[in-house]
RNA sequence: GCCCCUAUCGUCUAGCGGUCCAGGACGUAGCCCUCUCAAGGCUAAAACACGGGUUCGAUUCCCGUUAGGGGUACCA
């Protein structure tokens, strides 16, 4: 029996970083075994515009590499592609009614007329006892004929009748035996009472039972919280008749020790802000923009991540190959996954840790790769225009080459950029106060303007040698010379190597900015 | 409150009874390299929650305590 997996996301408008390493285990477990991974969309909550909300998880999916063989179609119209087509539960009702009225005829289910009142009432006397409050509803023990006598004239939630006194047990393949006892479990509800469109809509637990029916789920593979649900769920398979399928939980991502949720989540802080706005973010279209938090996945990709680095990081969180690898093609990990070695403990999303591997991953791009991959953030930065000119990119690939392993993101392009590019780029305060305030740099620089001024070529060995010769002259250290002459050319105190920096700035520009400097002082 | 899950360095993890005075990685600190910043090299500090068992022997198995997390909806 081929392997076939599933990941149901809701449509919130966001894809989740916590969600992605769920779908992402699910996704690695089907293509480890060759079989399906499949996309749902968990929209049975009804509201808000569905096309709209599903786009952006598709999108990041797409972005990450996680392809899937069956679910909703690429372009988010709301389409489903794949033989138990439709894959959104908003378009499947007709089926978990269905369902719900065959449980009612054979006795498994029941409509129950308890008043929330009344329900609020005995959680409360059984909170006070001490005793676990496990609902059982009104029509619990009447005959399937009266109960859908019952249910037709009156709707109302449907509810499964949990048999009393049975030991619920399942292996999971994460948490190896986990066992309930009936007793314990509410009768959940299936079916909803009629909304105000009359439809009696399935909840998430019934209509994701029935779908993995439906679909030949054969693994089910998601997040720690829902272990909890499994042995209700266990129930419905076992009312419905169905072949109760493999179950793994896999633990949750934390962020400071609690569930990453976007709702538990601080604000972006200053510090996240200012990376933001480094890549020509206004502070409006940052605010406008609520899905760009630490816990998604477009905000890494808005930083300039490698989806593969996103990818590795999310892997080795709850998952080892071996004792000491970290970087992990995902080949490898294709051919290796396994549940055997998934942990069990919950872990915490480590920011540190994800960019570390983001520099490895970039480390192995060709520098023409990293030009072509930074052109959108050099536009949105306006830090080019719409064509980039032979000229332009040639200057880029020069700069890129120059930085090195120092380009970490992709929009550190900007960072490294935009004082050679830049015709009004500014003078950092600090660094003029610090390198060219100081007793003897105007001298310096001066000398050093002079020294380079019939330098021919002009490039980094010739400069280097000049460098050298007049400091050799003066009786100077080189740092002497070195330090405020990047200031005067770049307005900054890092960069990578000052005469990569001159050359490819030109002597023209070199001279221009260095007695440009003169005047700041 | 009740039900369930979990427990190794600050963090992610290796460990499936002796190989562990516990290994790797991120981060941190120091040194080297060096025109700054990265990168790189070397070094250091840093953990088996606690208490009982089982065993010749427990980080590893069992029980309890404690702590943390998740679930307790006509949310997903």
């Amino acid at each position: 029996m081929t392997v076939r997996t599933r990941f149901a996301p809701s449509p919130t408008g966001y894809l989740h970083i916590g969600g992605v390493r769920t779908a992402l285990f699910n996704w690695l477990y089907a293509r480890r075994h060759g079989g399906q991974f499949i996309l749902r969309i968990d929209d049975t909550d009804a509201s808000r515009n569905r096309a709209e909300a599903v786009k952006p998880i598709l999108d990041g999916f797409a972005w990450l590499g996680l392809d899937w063989d069956e679910g909703p179609t690429k372009d988010g119209s709301g389409d489903s592609f794949g033989p138990h087509a439709p894959y959104f539960q908003g378009q499947r009702n007709d089926t978990y009614i269905d369902a719900a009225m065959k449980l009612m005829a054979a006795g498994h289910a029941y409509p129950d007329y308890t008043t929330q009142p009344e329900q609020d009432a005995r959680r409360k006397a059984a909170e006070m006892a001490k005793r676990p409050y496990v609902h059982r509803g009104s029509n619990r023990d009447v005959p399937p004929d009266e109960n859908l006598k019952q249910y037709r004239e009156k709707p109302a939630p449907i509810l499964l009748k949990v048999p009393a006194g049975q030991a619920i047990e399942f292996t999971d393949l994460v948490r190896d035996k986990v066992v309930v006892q009936s007793d314990t479990i509410r009768d959940p509800a299936l079916l909803r009472a009629p909304g105000s469109d009359g439809v009696c809509r399935a909840l998430y637990s019934f209509a994701t039972v029935v779908d993995e029916a439906a679909f030949e789920i054969t693994h089910v593979i998601r997040a720690e919280e829902h272990l909890s649900n499994t042995p209700t769920q266990i129930l419905i398979f076992q009312a419905l008749g169905v072949k109760v399928p493999a179950f793994a939980h896999i633990p949750l991502v934390q962020y400071k020790n609690e569930k990453m949720s976007k709702r538990k989540l601080p604000p972006l802080s200053a510090e996240e802000i200012g990376k933001l706005k480094a890549c020509g973010w206004t502070e409006e279209e940052i605010k406008s923009r609520d899905d760009l938090n630490i816990a998604t996945v477009a905000y890494y990709r808005e930083l300039g991540y490698l989806p593969a680095a996103v990818i590795n990081y999310l892997v080795r969180l709850g998952w080892s190959l071996d004792a000491e690898s970290e970087f992990i093609p995902i080949e490898t990990v294709k051919q290796n996954f396994s549940l055997e070695r998934v942990t069990k403990a919950a872990g915490n999303f480590d920011s540190q840790k994800l960019y570390w591997l983001q520099g490895e991953y970039m480390k192995l791009l060709p520098a023409a790769e990293k030009v072509e991959r930074s052109i959108p953030y050099l536009k949105r930065a306006r830090l080019i225009e719409n064509e980039l000119d032979e000229k332009t990119r040639s200057r880029l690939l020069k700069i890129v080459e120059a930085a090195g392993d120092r380009i970490k993101l992709f929009s550190d392009v900007l960072t490294f950029a935009a004082p050679i590019l830049k015709a009004d780029f500014e003078y950092d305060p600090k660094a003029v106060e610090k390198r060219l305030k100081a007793p003897g740099a105007a001298e310096v620089l001066r000398g050093f303007s002079e020294a380079i001024q019939n330098l021919d070529p002009f490039d980094a060995a010739t400069t280097d040698k000049a460098l050298h010769e007049f400091v050799a002259a003066k009786g100077l250290k080189s740092a002497d010379v070195v330090h405020p002459v990047r200031v005067a050319t770049t307005g900054t105190q890092v960069g990578f190597g000052l005469f990569e920096t001159l050359e490819i700035l030109g002597k023209d520009t070199v001279i221009k900015r260095i007695n440009h400097s003169l005047t700041l002082i």
